[in-house]
DNA sequence: TAAGCAATCACCCAAAATGGGTGATTTTGT
DNA sequence: ACAAAATCACCCATTTTGGGTGATTGCTTA
């Protein structure tokens, strides 16, 4: 049976030419084309699709909320992610989302129809590429102005931890996890958690996830 | 000139049989040997190395804070991880600590060689399986007791925002920010931040970095 | 050896945040 | 139409937080 796609756009170019490359394909039928979420969602059983090509920026609901959706709605199909890979953020965030895969917007042909067919046969349809920049992006930075200690008690904070309990879990003072923060904040010029995560985060000075 | 080479692997078979390897190869010279990161890291300006295998699991200090250190002592040599492809989570943690690639314990020879040189060049040593592995390991799940309105303030939470910033940051009252936390913590049986985010971060029901 | 940094701890204070309770209304989806 | 979700309000006591100003110990390095 011929696997239904549908395409999610906003670029009517980049649409169009996708659509027109998997209609000469035999195994492929491209059922519907949109160039947003919300429209393609609420065809969504109608069309039935078992590939969705999907845009990252989109007008209105993104393709990774639009993504989520999609994967709530019909589990079973695989939404392949339309990038440019600059983005590893965004990227990632797919990732998440449940995203199967992605096709790189200057493809050729055979290119696209390896990447569908990958993801049709449950192969995890993701390029060393791909992978690599998205693993890349949580290398920690090694220039961090925070001593070992700060990182750790830092870490603590991102967790939710009050400095009591930071205090419990590394056998210190509450006093002593007091001065680590105090000293946080000055090296990072902020007043409060949510400042200083943000900006160690942002600067990779402290694992992203918490372990 | 050729690249100093020192493994480190508690486990003497692997060792030894890495470094048989290893030798017979023109270009690297297997300087050292060790079963344990502390004795590696006193050693190590003396070694001097280039590239470090490092083994995971290892008694006293463990790969991961041992790349770490080793990283900081000579950021110059590129760690490799020998690994067995078998704890995604590790081999998370050694990527954020600075490592650069991945040996696979059952590698042949070429193998080795060809991720030692992929290394070397500065290409990003990383098999597809281990990427795929460690980016498979922050799917989101689907089946979160959590409505997205939920996940979205935990998320917040775990970015250390207080109730106020939440309220703010989602145009919405603090009161009704406090309302979900109590149907979270309902949901969750949990009673604090903290124990909120453990759990949802355990049962990946909230995207486990802080974006 | 002296200076500097890191890590530890203490006490003061006021403002803010938190957790728990018990309500309510409106919107949304099935 | 019913259930779930999202919104908001006010009560209460306790804890947490941020800022200040100290101090001691140990390690490293100029």
């Amino acid at each position: 049976m011929r696997k239904r796609i549908i395409i999610i756009e906003d670029n009517s170019s980049i649409r169009e030419g996708f659509s027109a490359v998997l209609d000469t394909v035999e195994s492929y039928e491209v059922v519907n084309l949109y160039d947003n979420c919300e429209d393609a969602l609420s065809n969504i059983d109608k069309d039935n699709p078992d590939i969705v090509l999907m845009d990252i920026e989109l007008p209105g609901m993104d393709g990774i909320a639009g993504t989520v959706r999609m994967k709530k709605q019909i589990p079973n199909c695989i939404v392949l992610i339309i990038t440019v890979l600059e983005d590893s953020e965004k990227v990632f965030r797919s990732l998440c989302a449940g995203a199967g895969g992605y096709i790189v917007k200057n493809s050729n042909l055979s290119e696209i129809v390896q990447n569908i067919d990958e993801a049709l046969a449950g192969g995890a349809p993701m390029s060393l590429s791909i992978a690599k920049m998205v693993v890349q992006s949580f290398r920690q930075q090694q220039d961090s102005p925070l001593t070992e200690r700060e990182t750790e008690v830092l870490q603590s904070i991102a967790q939710g931890k009050s400095y009591s309990k930071i205090a419990l879990d590394l056998f210190v003072s509450k006093e002593t996890i007091r001065t680590h923060i105090k000293n946080i904040y000055r090296k990072l010029e902020v007043s409060s958690k949510a400042d200083a995560i943000k900006i160690a985060n942002s600067n990779k000075w402290v694992i992203g996830r918490p372990l």
